[in-house]
RNA sequence: GCCGGAAUGGUGGAAUCGGUAGACACGCGACCCUCAAAAGGUUGUGUCCGAAAGGGCGUGCGGGUUCGAGUCCCGCUUCCGGCACCA
């Protein structure tokens, strides 16, 4: 109701008096106009340097500058005014930079395949390519009326054949690759098969030699090193979505990003990415990334670098003969080794079969073997209750207590041969280094609240400092001294070839143990990283299907490139097969295995037609996403997923650098949220390393320059329940809030169906046009801070479009009041300070700035140089432009320009009036403001000096005291200190 | 618990190099236009004292460095994000 004589009011209530005011009628009207002639006219296509998007223009010498936003994903909720912040901020830019004689690469695309449409098509009866096609055409109509200078012919949708043909196909190129640690890079796999059949590499150990080896065993062999492999390993399994999820996608209490359903740990066959063999280079890559510190770290994170040792404890078999087997622990603290007191293995470690004895040795404490009759008994049954926990479980606060149990082995400390029981417990994750640990309870937390409770000893290595308090006694401790700045103790073994670490730092120990590890082969200095390989499989309908078939043997055959694109067929039965959230016994079932004629075929694979099964799996929605870049720079290209030249001219490292250790190429700029800090920014870089270490492209990086943006964040009203209540019917009566009578509460939150405080689009750009939204979103605050919605305040936007346009068209008559006469110095001195700023905010990407400067311009034009000069006017047009340029537009026509001023240039401030002709010194007594001077901006200190003693309120302020001394900072400042 | 980030008027924010705190905008007050309202215009608006001139106080809290601190250093508080049995 309210919005209604609202609309009126800027609409069309000075229709009689002021017929040509900037109404939002006249707004809609102008944006219209302009939207279709940019359209018709093709003002922001970009040319590339070769095929079917050729043209002159990257030969011109224009420099050239790749813009983009994270793609849309397009959810069947609409729009609310959150969603384009990032879009405005990009395509002010883009605008800008075309303006400033930049070849701009900048469109928009969308990411389509995935669980949110494919739910929202099972919830809504219909095939997700219809809801998502619906959906992305409603977002295109949303977009649309925010007038964003895409090239919509570079425009992909990731659901596309044509598009995931290459999505496919780089599947296969990482599927057909090996990562050759001589090389540290990905080679295609056929060099290690030619290594292999030359014998200048061994096979894997206790695999025969290639030449023996039958072709499923080779195949077998050659999966252990290709970057895209299928094995079966404790996965995320979702049975309540009815699909496996990557690590990424399962939250912190385990549970599915998505739908937040329980998630099991299960061992299925599934495909994955070993990005574990990119760690390094995804980690030291990111110094050389323009990215924001807070994603680099959050990234540093979660691969999870650290260094440490392997070492090598030799357990006892069954019958007491130590050395028949070896247990590989990782540590970053070898130089506590002597104070390793027990093992732990993780319940799931392959090696726990072979060491449990048949009974119990004599002595074991009744607290390590609870009432189990043997240990093997003890294993299976503590084995069933950890695996029927799910992972949530495991990880609530009260199950952090720790739980374990003896397997009735001992194990050796190598560095003193001191016997060591050896555990299994839960705390121990398989995934994790080698899946086993040396229990240093003296100085780990973990191992200490473990010790305190089974009553293992303690041993003190690291000698906590004598104003701890301490002590050397753990008995007397609350909890593990973990500290690196102490000193070793305890740690001599004085035998022959023994070594000794007493008296050396942490640091110092470390190094030395190191040391002695490797020269009596009992272990290593190596590096662990916490990043596991990337679970690429989902048992979904809606992804792209995998090029793969096998054979009568199960052998995984790569699809030649002529049979791509492997088509999702179209089927009835697209719904995921759910089970029960809680029941982790299900098995996942993928909807494309239910279609058996396309899941037989006969295939001419290059040894004549045969039968085949396709792989049924398709791949998870980060797929697309994981490349999209480089189709926008060639998106019809047939041949190639990117032309090689087209790549380099606006991806590749800036001149003369090397891509590995210089400018790594990329993306020279990606807007968007950083809830994408490890998923999708992880992906797409080692998708991007692949293609880069086998010669596709020429940048090492996708992204050379992220730039996350904030959230736009809503008004949350609730009643006394607590349950919100519709924002837009809330009323503000002295500083509180009312819905239907009812006193509500207000706090700041997401906007959201949910929290019912959406705000469409629409109802700005109905209200006052995509001018004045674009504007607000830019004026309200930094780009990268979040900041409250306040529908209230977007009409100080459009405020500022109605003063600029006052100040350049009549409102009654339409007449352009501009005049050809040279400006005043105070107004020159204005717009070009103004012209100056306004240029570095835009580089600098600080919007908020660049409008308040604009708007200042404005301001003194209405008070003070009216009627106003044309050069003044045109140049503030241009300044306005990138921000509002449906309205710029219109006013540079409206001025007598006939074409665009899309590449009209932008002003160039001329620095002899960005400098003050005088400057306002500050006269400080005690560092206090007490007078301000007018004066030249090159006076000398001493003038400077004379002036400010001399000054009134100097004088006043030290009252006849006297003077000490005298900072001259010429010509700003003068502070004085009194005696 | 660990790792980040933030805190400035009634509100969003500005101050880019240690040098005028509060640009710009919202809101609010006064006035003009109007039968009236809306829209629009002019103008004021950190806070306290004061008629004014002018002055006191003021950037989450407590210290420090400095002629001078929103900005640098040390110690806290609160809020927001991320990670979390990672050996």
């Amino acid at each position: 109701m309210e919005s209604t004589v609202m609309k009126s009011d800027t609409a069309t209530a000075e229709a009689v008096d002021a017929p040509h005011r900037y109404t939002s009628a006249l707004a809609a009207d102008i944006e219209r106009r302009w939207q279709q002639r940019w359209a018709e006219d093709g003002t922001f296509e970009a040319a590339n340097p070769v095929g079917a998007l050729a043209g002159s223009t990257p030969a011109d010498g224009r420099p050239k500058r790749f813009i983009m936003d994270m793609f849309p994903y397009p959810s069947g909720t609409g729009l609310h005014v959150g969603h384009p912040l990032g879009y405005i901020a990009t395509d002010v830019y883009a605008r800008y930079s075309r303006a400033s004689g930049h070849n701009v690469l900048y469109t928009l695309g969308f990411d389509a395949f995935g669980l949110p449409a494919e739910q929202y098509a099972v919830q809504t009866g219909t095939h997700p390519r219809i809801t998502t096609e619906a959906n992305i055409a409603s977002i295109r109509t949303q977009l649309g009326r925010l007038g964003l200078s895409h090239d919509p012919r570079r425009s992909v949708e990731t659901i596309d054949p044509a598009f995931y043909r290459w999505t496919q196909w780089i599947f296969l190129q990482i599927f057909n690759s090996w990562y050759d640690p001589d090389a540290d890079a990905a080679r295609p796999i056929d060099e290690l098969v030619g290594r292999f059949e030359r014998g200048e590499k061994d096979t894997p150990e206790g695999v025969g030699p290639w030449a023996e080896l039958s072709a499923v065993e080779r195949a077998e062999v050659l999966s252990g090193y290709r970057l895209a492999y299928a094995d079966d390993a404790p996965v995320n399994w979702a049975p309540g979505l009815g699909t496996v999820l990557s690590n990424e996608e399962v939250t912190a209490d385990g549970r599915s990003e998505r739908g937040n359903f329980p998630v099991f740990r299960a061992n299925l066959r599934q495909w994955k990415m070993r990005i574990t063999s990119y760690a390094q280079r995804l980690l030291s890559d990111l110094d050389r990334l323009d990215w924001p510190e807070a994603i680099k770290i959050q990234q540093r994170n979660w691969i999870g670098r650290s260094e440490g040792a392997r070492v090598e404890f030799p357990v006892e078999g069954p019958d007491g003969e130590a050395g028949e087997h070896t247990v590989t622990v990782f540590t970053t603290r070898q130089d506590t080794l002597f104070g390793a007191t027990y093992m732990v293995l993780a319940p799931e470690h392959p090696l726990v079969d072979a060491i449990v004895p048949a009974q119990w040795p004599e002595h074991a404490a009744s607290a390590w073997i609870g009432d189990a009759a043997t240990p093997r008994e003890a294993v299976d049954a503590y084995r069933r209750a950890t695996q029927t926990k799910s992972d949530m479980e495991r990880q609530a606060a009260d199950a952090k207590e720790k739980t374990g149990v003896f397997t009735g082995a001992y194990a050796v400390n190598p560095a003193d041969g001191r016997r060591v029981p050896v555990f299994i417990a839960d705390y121990v994750l398989m995934g994790y280094g080698t899946g086993a640990i040396m229990a240093v309870p003296a100085h780990d937390s973990r191992d200490f609240a473990f010790a305190r409770k089974y009553g293992l000893p303690m041993q003190v290595v690291v000698e906590p400092p004598a104003e701890s308090g301490l002590g050397t006694d753990p008995a007397d401790w609350e909890q593990a001294f973990d500290s690196y700045d102490a000193t070793i103790v305890n740690s001599d073994d004085s035998s022959e070839g023994g070594v000794s670490l007493n008296g050396l730092t942490v640091t110092e120990a470390k190094r030395r143990m190191a040391e002695w590890l490797e020269s009596t082969g009992r272990g290593a200095a190596t590096v662990n990283y916490r990043l596991r390989d990337w679970l690429f499989s989902r048992q979904r309908y809606w992804g792209e299907p995998f090029p793969i078939v096998y054979d009568e043997d199960g052998v995984a055959h790569a699809l030649p490139d002529s049979m791509l694109p492997v088509e999702l067929p179209e089927i009835d039965d697209y719904s995921p097969r759910t089970f029960d959230p809680d029941d982790r016994d299900s098995v996942p079932e993928t909807p494309l295995s239910r279609n058996e004629e396309w899941v037989e075929v006969t295939l001419d694979l290059g040894d004549g037609p045969k039968r085949y099964r396709r792989e049924t799996n398709t791949m998870p929605n980060w797929a697309g996403s994981c490349w999209y870049e480089l189709r926008y720079v060639d998106p019809d290209n047939e041949k190639a997923l990117v032309d090689p030249e087209n790549e380099r001219y606006w991806m590749g490292p800036s001149d003369g650098t090397d891509a590995r250790t210089g400018d790594p190429g990329g993306v020279d700029l990606y807007v968007g949220g950083s809830e994408h800090a490890v998923l999708h920014l992880l992906y797409a870089r080692f998708w991007h390393k692949v293609l880069f270490d086998l010669g596709h492209i020429s940048s090492d990086e996708p992204f050379r320059k992220l730039f996350n943006q904030g959230m736009i964040q809503g008004f949350v009203y609730r009643d006394e329940r607590g349950f919100p209540v519709p924002a837009a019917e809330v009323e503000e009566i002295d500083d509180a809030y009312y819905y239907q009578g009812e006193k509500v509460s207000r706090e700041l939150g997401k906007i959201g169906k949910s929290l019912k405080n959406v705000v469409p689009p629409e109802l700005v750009y109905d209200e006052y046009g995509a001018d004045t939204l674009r504007l607000y979103e830019m004026a309200m605050g930094p780009l990268e801070v979040s900041r409250p919605w306040d529908t209230r305040a977007v009409v100080g936007s459009f405020r500022f479009l109605q003063r600029l346009w006052r100040n350049i068209v009549d409102e009654s008559t339409g007449a352009v009041t501009v005049v050809d006469e040279p400006a005043d110095e105070v107004t020159l001195r204005v717009l070009h300070k103004a012209i100056d700023g306004v240029r570095r905010d835009f580089e600098g990407l600080r919007f908020n700035t660049a409008v308040a400067k604009a708007i200042e311009v404005n301001n003194h034009l209405t008070k003070a140089a009216r009627p106003v000069p044309r050069e003044v006017a045109e140049q503030l047009v241009q300044l306005v432009a990138p921000l509002a340029p449906h309205v710029a537009e219109e006013l540079w026509t409206r001025l007598g320009h006939t074409t665009s001023l899309a590449y009209e240039g932008f002003p160039v401030a001329d620095p002899a009036l960005v400098a003050d002709e005088t400057v306002t010194c500050v006269v400080q007594v005690k560092g206090k403001v007490r007078d301000r001077l007018e004066v030249s901006p090159s006076i000398s200190e001493d003038e400077l000096r004379d002036l400010a003693l001399a000054s009134e309120g100097v004088q006043r302020a030290l009252d006849g005291a006297g003077v000490r001394k005298v900072i001259v900072r010429a010509p700003k400042l003068v502070n004085i200190v009194p005696a």
